[in-house]
Formats: C-alpha cells, sequence, structure tokens
DNA sequence: GCGACAG
DNA sequence: ATCTTGTCGC
C-alpha cells in the first residue's frame, strides 16, 4: 500500500458530479485546508543544491506535472532530498471532462491521485502546477490535492487565475515579490492574502520573464510558499521538482 | 447581458 | 495543455 493514499476519501475529486456539485465540494475542500505553516521540517532545509553531509535532514519534496495526448493524461511525479532524485512515478489515465477554469482538479485530480499510488516515498511536501489558494473558492488544484491526501503542498501557476496584484509586474528583478489578494471573484474577504506573484528568474535585457503565482496548498502559508519555492528555483523560472516532474511526463508521454 | 478564467 | 524551426547567448 502506498504511503500516500487518499486520508479524505469523501474529498476526492469525481468527474461525474455536477458542477455545482464540484463547486460545493470545493468549498468543503477549503474549509478543510489550512493556510498556515504546519510541516515537518524547517523551511530553510529545503534545497536543491547537494551536500551530502545534510542528506538525512533534508525533507523529501515532491514535484508533480502532467502532460496530454488525445483523451489521456499522464501524470509524473519526482521526488527530490536535496538535489538528489529518490524516486519517480507515473501513471496514464483516461480522462473523462474537460478543462473547466476553476474545476482543473475535477480533471487532473483523479490522474494524479493514480500516480500517487505507484509511489513508494513518503514525501514532506508536494509541488503541484497549478494554484492553491488562489482560486474563487481558496480550493485550486494544490489545495484539493493537498487535503485528499493531508499532506503540505503548495501551488506553483504560470498564469493568474484570480485575484489582484497591487504592483506593476512586468520586468521585475529576481527575488521581487508582491501578494496576490482577494477580489469580488473570490470567496473571501476583500483584501485577503491568497498568495504571491514571484518572479523566479529574469534576465538584465530583452526576453521579459513573467513571475510565478505561487500560493498555499495546504498546511503552509503565503509567506513560507515563497521562502520554499525560492529555495527550489535553481536558475531556471520553475522549481526544480516542477521541471523535472514536466520532463518526465514528456518522455512518458513519447513512449505511449 | 458583460466580462473573465490555472492546465 | 497542445501544434512547432530556428535562433540567440542574458
Amino acid at each position: 500500500m502506498s504511503p500516500v493514499d487518499p486520508v479524505r476519501p469523501a474529498f476526492v475529486p469525481d468527474p461525474e458530479q455536477s458542477r455545482e456539485e464540484m463547486k460545493a465540494l470545493q468549498r468543503e475542500v477549503a474549509a478543510a485546508a489550512t493556510f498556515a505553516d504546519e510541516v515537518p521540517f524547517r523551511p530553510a532545509d529545503v534545497t536543491v543544491s547537494g551536500e551530502a553531509s545534510l542528506t538525512g535532514e533534508r525533507p523529501v519534496v515532491a514535484g508533480v506535472d502532467q502532460a496530454f495526448l488525445d483523451d489521456r493524461a499522464v501524470s509524473a511525479i519526482v521526488c527530490l532530498r536535496g538535489g538528489e532524485v529518490v524516486e519517480r512515478a507515473s501513471a496514464v489515465t483516461d480522462l473523462s471532462i474537460p478543462y473547466i477554469p476553476g474545476l482543473l482538479s475535477f480533471r487532473e485530480g483523479g490522474p494524479i491521485l493514480d500516480a500517487f499510488a505507484s509511489l513508494e516515498t513518503d514525501p514532506d511536501l508536494v509541488v503541484f502546477d497549478g494554484s492553491g489558494r488562489i482560486h474563487f473558492r481558496q480550493a485550486g488544484l494544490a489545495t484539493h490535492m493537498g487535503v485528499v491526501l493531508d499532506v503540505p503542498s503548495v501551488g506553483v501557476a504560470k498564469n493568474l487565475l484570480c485575484g489582484r496584484i497591487e504592483a506593476e509586474v512586468d520586468g521585475r528583478p529576481e527575488g521581487w515579490r508582491a501578494p496576490v489578494r482577494a477580489d469580488d471573484r473570490v470567496d473571501a474577504p476583500e483584501g485577503t492574502v491568497l498568495g504571491h506573484a514571484y518572479q523566479s528568474r529574469q534576465y538584465e535585457s530583452n526576453p521579459v520573464i513573467n513571475p510565478l503565482y505561487i500560493s498555499p496548498g495546504h498546511r503552509v502559508s503565503a509567506e513560507t510558499t515563497v521562502e520554499l519555492v525560492s529555495n527550489l528555483c535553481a536558475g531556471y523560472k520553475l522549481p526544480e521538482p516542477t521541471r523535472l516532474a514536466d520532463s518526465d511526463a514528456d518522455e512518458r508521454k513519447a513512449e505511449v
């Protein structure tokens, strides 16, 4: 049996549900989620540069990403301890519903859980490709999966789903960040900090790189989420666990 | 009716 | 997300 199995079976996303049922479930997920630090490690110990002497003390971070072909999803998970890969897992799953903004976890959640079912490692933190708390009902993919598996999780998105940034975002230097606050489309008090826009990579001149939109999934605060993601980025726009999972998904897709 | 939307 | 060649050097 996998060390990472659904702890909340009732919250497992079901593609057969009606849209209203999906939204109702997301509100329950958000209510069950914890947007405060409850992690079994020190954020500063999360790193992707390898120094063997500290190997044993470092938390294991899993990156999850997917690739698609026709009506199937290829889900890949890569677990890292420091800069070393400790396990890779993947799964090919038939998709039953299309992508609907705000309901992403109902399309990709099942396939992701399939991949977790074959994982033998028990990660301390999971990085998802998509939003966490930055979501209309504060229950994006990272939050939904984090609550279902009851594992600390963070969401890393390349585009902003909702919320507002009170600053100009273009051309910011590496390390720059700005809070993403709830607007009138979000099911939260106006102004609530849902996450951050974070510039993980930037060149001195042209190719202007857009920032990442990172938010808490489960058991992590918005502030700590920024720290964790910055520690996981190694010279590239995306955090290492995500990059590796991304290429794994592409490779498996090429085989299938 | 209008506008807006992760992957 | 996906369809895609070459081109540039941060």
